[in-house]
DNA sequence: TTGACATATTCCTATATAGGAATATATATT
DNA sequence: AATATATATTCCTATATAGGAATATGTCAA
């Protein structure tokens, strides 16, 4: 079997760098293609077809507007990946917390010597 | 160009269910192969092979136990994902909020009849 | 209608899997 | 030393890109 395709969740879209570039500029509001490509510094085939995989996994919404398409994120569709990575943040500040600990006991150590 | 390697960063090694499975069990703390291929159901080499793409990402440590390797979930290495998602927090809240503002008006029309 | 503008799609190719099957490696036990 | 146990690696193949180049589609303006 060959990888998952980049149009079968979130996680999958959103593991390529140049998307998640879209979603970062489109957090700001509204805008059309030509703003991505001109500030991404991306082909414009490219912009169009990431965010065709974007639109498939629901991350992005369109509307036509004359002849522009105008592009905003879909938030929502970004939350199942921070409830997934939440569930570690525990884990994290737990880790932290001994790495701390065992950094402080090695420097009472040195001072008894 | 092909698509990023699995092994490029925590976002393209996450991407894939089974590697979420195996960190979603070995957040309980550390375990050796054998267990993880006995919970998840999976085929040993498989796991095997999941195992060594989180540990290049760093999302895992491994350390040698008699003839086990016993594994655990470095969620330092998940964190950067934490961090990226949370960035659109806002934005979800927000449209949450826009929509059941719409919800509300829409009533309010309704009851207006 | 014709042309300009904005965006989408198609075609092409090198590359990277994920899983199954078979086998290799490392360590413990007797 | 021989065997069993635990895990890793190799080989194979179908499949899915991502980007570049070329082209198609849709819409506005004169």
């Amino acid at each position: 079997m060959a990888r998952a395709a980049t149009t079968s969740d979130a996680f999958n879209a959103v593991a390529e760098p140049r998307r998640r570039e879209i979603l970062d500029y489109l957090a700001q509001g509204e805008r059309p293609v030509g703003d991505l490509v001109e500030k991404l510094g991306m082909e414009q085939p490219s912009v169009s077809k990431h965010l065709k995989v974007l639109r498939q996994v629901g991350l992005v919404r369109v509307r036509r507007h004359g002849r522009q398409m105008l592009y905003q994120a879909n938030a929502e569709g970004i939350r199942p990946l921070h409830e997934w990575t939440k569930t570690f943040e525990r884990l994290w500040t737990h880790q932290l917390l001994r790495l701390k600990e065992r950094a402080e006991q090695k420097e009472r150590q040195a001072a008894e010597k």
